[in-house]
DNA sequence: AATGGGACCTGCGCGC
DNA sequence: TGCGCGCAGGTCCCAT
């Protein structure tokens, strides 16, 4: 799904577009993408809402609404939103009473959207840890010598550090020329230092460049983003190391494709 | 407790 | 052309 640097452009955005604006009409055309109330409470309690503002956490994106409520969107793989007029292939429609729309679109129907009186409950809200950026290096590197998994399924596990996905953790281990098949635990502290730093990088820089564009997803007006043009490794099997012309690798890890440059990541 | 594999979904591109 | 398979940015559930 879109990572972190995708759900913050999507914060952004959203914030610029529907702030203040208020819920006038609701059209769910999949059931099952509503978890949380069901059906017609769902839209009840959604019309006639205002939005008050946009959060992030990792990559759940919660709209703040008046009355107390939040409209809590996890993306998953495939979820995006589309801002703009009603679309056909919506899982779910939300039109403003400027006549503005907003749109859940979702292909693989695995994401989600809650509207309750608090997200901070919610389960996998409470078991995320840290995003990269609010811990230094010194604990990164802490949390690297206790675990024995890869190091690539370590930083993509959200309950140790969140915000990162297949994309990210690739590039992150890309430019901080580590192995992603390596142990967590073997790598040095100033390995782990360096991946830490790595991960900051190339979050700041997809959100700079309002995410990568690799399938369908695309930012709030319905643009690419800019960073998939970017990506070191991600999806470049078979293709030239930009470092070190070596043939990009692939593999699989933890049940996830996994490119990487033999020769430059150690 | 930590770890890895399968399940959840749809649709695309590829090889035969 | 048509079919089956593998694969896709995430996370939960289960067995070990």
């Amino acid at each position: 799904m879109p990572e972190l640097p995708e759900v913050e452009t999507i914060k952004k955005d959203l914030t610029r577009r529907i702030k203040n604006k208020k819920v006038a009409e609701v059209k769910i055309n999949k059931n099952k993408v509503v978890k949380e109330p069901s059906g017609n409470k769902f839209k009840k309690e959604l019309i006639g809402k205002t939005v008050k503002n946009i959060k992030r956490k990792a990559k759940v994106l919660i709209i703040e609404l008046s009355g107390n409520r939040f409209l809590v969107i996890h993306l998953r793989i495939a979820g995006w939103l589309l801002y703009g007029e009603e679309e056909k292939n919506a899982r779910v429609v939300v039109k403003f009473s400027d006549r503005t729309v907003l749109n859940y679109m979702d292909q693989r129907l695995l994401g989600e959207l809650r509207l309750r009186k608090d997200y901070q409950d919610l389960d996998f809200i409470k078991r995320l840890g840290p995003e990269p950026f609010e811990i230094d290096g010194s604990d990164f590197a802490k949390i690297t010598k206790k675990r024995n998994a890869s190091i690539k399924s370590l930083i993509m596990n959200q309950n140790i550090i969140s915000g990162i996905g297949n994309i990210y953790a690739q590039e992150a281990l890309f430019l901080a020329k580590i192995n992603p098949k390596r142990k967590s635990n073997s790598l040095s502290r100033r390995e782990a230092m360096r991946l830490h730093k790595k991960l900051i990088e190339v979050l700041k820089e997809a959100i700079k460049h309002k995410g990568s564009s690799v399938d369908l997803y695309r930012v709030l007006g319905g643009q690419k983003g800019g960073m998939e043009e970017r990506l070191r490794v991600y999806g470049r099997e078979g293709k030239k190391c930009f470092a070190c012309g070596e043939k990009i690798k692939k593999i699989t890890l933890s049940g996830r494709g996994t490119c990487f440059c033999l020769r430059c990541q150690k």
